[in-house]
DNA sequence: GTGTTATTATACCAATCGGTATAGAGACTG
DNA sequence: CAGTCTCTATACCGATTGGTATAATAACAC
C-alpha cells in the first residue's frame, strides 16, 4: 500500500534529476527500498509506472491551472495566477511539470514523448482558452490565440528552467511576486513596458 | 575520413529523433555503416562523440546567431533576424538545437546536460548582451536584460518546438516571414500591437 | 481451520549496455 | 622489401537493461 508511493516518489525524483532513460528499474526500486515484482505487480511495466505517474501529478495541475484561469479578474490578473501555479513549488509540481516537458523535448520517436505529447497539448489548450475568453479585453485577435498562448508558455517554461538552474541543487525554489509580475508585465504590454 | 561523417550524421539524427540516453552505440554504427571500434577510435567515447558533435555544430550556430545580432538595424530588426536563424532549417541546424535542448531539460545529473549546460549559457550571455547593446533604445531597462533575454529564447524555443509537433515527421519545416514577424512584434509592443 | 486474494522476495531470463583486446588491411615512408 | 601508422572488423568483456516464474507471506472471508 505504501510501498505504492514509495515507488512513485523514488520514481518521480529519479527521473528529474537523471531523466527517464536513464533511469533503470533497478535504481528506482532500490531508492524505494523495495524489489522489482513489486513494481511490476502495481505498474506492470516502466512506461506504466511513468503513465501513472503523470496522469495522478497532472491531474492537481491542470485543477491548479484551470482555478487560476477561472478567476474574476482581468487578464493580467489571470495570466498571473497561472504563473505563480507554475512558480508555486508545492514541493511535488515544479518537478513533475519539468518532467513533463523535458520528455517532450526528448524526441518523437521516445518512449517518454509518446507518453507525455497529450498532457502537454491539453496544457496549451487550455492556455489557448484563457486567451479565448478574453476577447472582450483584447478584442480580434485575428487567429492570434494560439501563438499568444505559445509564448506565453515558452516564457513560463524558460524562466522556470532558469530558476532551476540558478538556485542549483536546492529543493526550495521561490520566486517573489514582482518577479511574476515583471514577466507577465512585458509579455501584456512589451519591453517598454 | 568519410566514416566520421557518417557516425556524426547517424548519431545526430538518432539523438534528435529518440534521446540521447535511448540510443545505443551499437545502433549508431549501425545506422552508418561501421563496426563499434570505428566509433571509439574518432569519438573514444559515447560521451565524446555527443561532445564533438553539439561542438562542432554549434560554432556555426553562434556564428549565424552572431551575425544576425550584428546586423546594423534598430532592435526589432535585430530581433527578426536572430529568430529567422532559429527558424530557418539549415537541415542540420534545428535539429542541433532541439537537441541541445533537450539535453538541457534532461537533469541536471544526466550526462547529456553536463555536456550541454556550458553551450545553453553561451546562448544566454548572447542574447542578454543584444538588449545590452540596445540600451539607446530601450532606455533604463533597471537590470532586466536577463529576463528580456531568458523570455525571448523562451518565446522562440515553444514555438520552434509546436512547429517540429506540427509539422510531424516532415524534414523541411518552413516558417513564414509574417509569423516570425508577429512573433517578434508581440514579443516587443505586447500583445495588444 | 480452509480457501482465496493481494502483496512481496529470491532467483532467474535473454538482450542490450558501453567499451575493448587482438589482429588484419591499407597507405605511406624508409 | 621492411617498418610504421591509421583505420576497421571479429569477437569478446562484465555489468546492466526491462521483465518474469516461482513461491512464500500475510490478510481476509467463510
Amino acid at each position: 500500500m505504501d510501498n505504492r508511493k514509495a515507488i512513485m516518489e523514488s520514481a518521480l525524483n529519479l527521473f528529474y534529476q537523471k531523466g527517464y532513460d536513464a533511469v533503470g528499474v533497478q535504481e528506482i526500486v532500490e531508492c524505494a527500498g523495495v524489489t522489482k515484482p513489486t513494481l511490476y505487480h502495481y505498474f506492470g511495466s516502466k512506461r506504466g509506472l511513468l503513465e501513472t505517474l503523470i496522469q495522478v501529478h497532472y491531474e492537481e495541475l491542470e485543477k491548479n491551472i484551470r482555478c487560476a484561469a477561472e478567476c474574476e479578474e482581468n487578464l493580467p490578473g489571470k495570466l498571473y495566477r497561472v504563473a505563480r501555479v507554475f512558480f508555486d513549488d508545492n514541493s511535488s509540481n515544479i518537478r513533475v511539470y519539468m518532467l513533463l516537458l523535458a520528455l517532450f523535448y526528448s524526441g518523437r520517436k521516445n518512449e517518454g514523448f509518446q507518453v507525455v505529447a497529450p498532457f502537454v497539448q491539453r496544457i496549451c489548450r487550455m492556455f489557448i482558452r484563457i486567451f479565448e475568453n478574453a476577447a472582450d479585453e483584447l478584442g480580434n485577435m485575428h487567429g492570434r490565440q494560439k501563438q499568444f498562448a505559445i509564448s506565453f508558455i515558452g516564457v513560463l517554461d524558460y524562466h522556470l528552467m532558469m530558476l532551476i538552474n540558478d538556485y542549483g541543487d536546492a529543493e526550495e525554489i521561490s520566486v517573489p511576486d514582482e518577479q511574476v509580475r515583471g514577466v507577465v508585465q512585458q509579455f501584456m504590454y512589451g519591453i517598454y513596458s
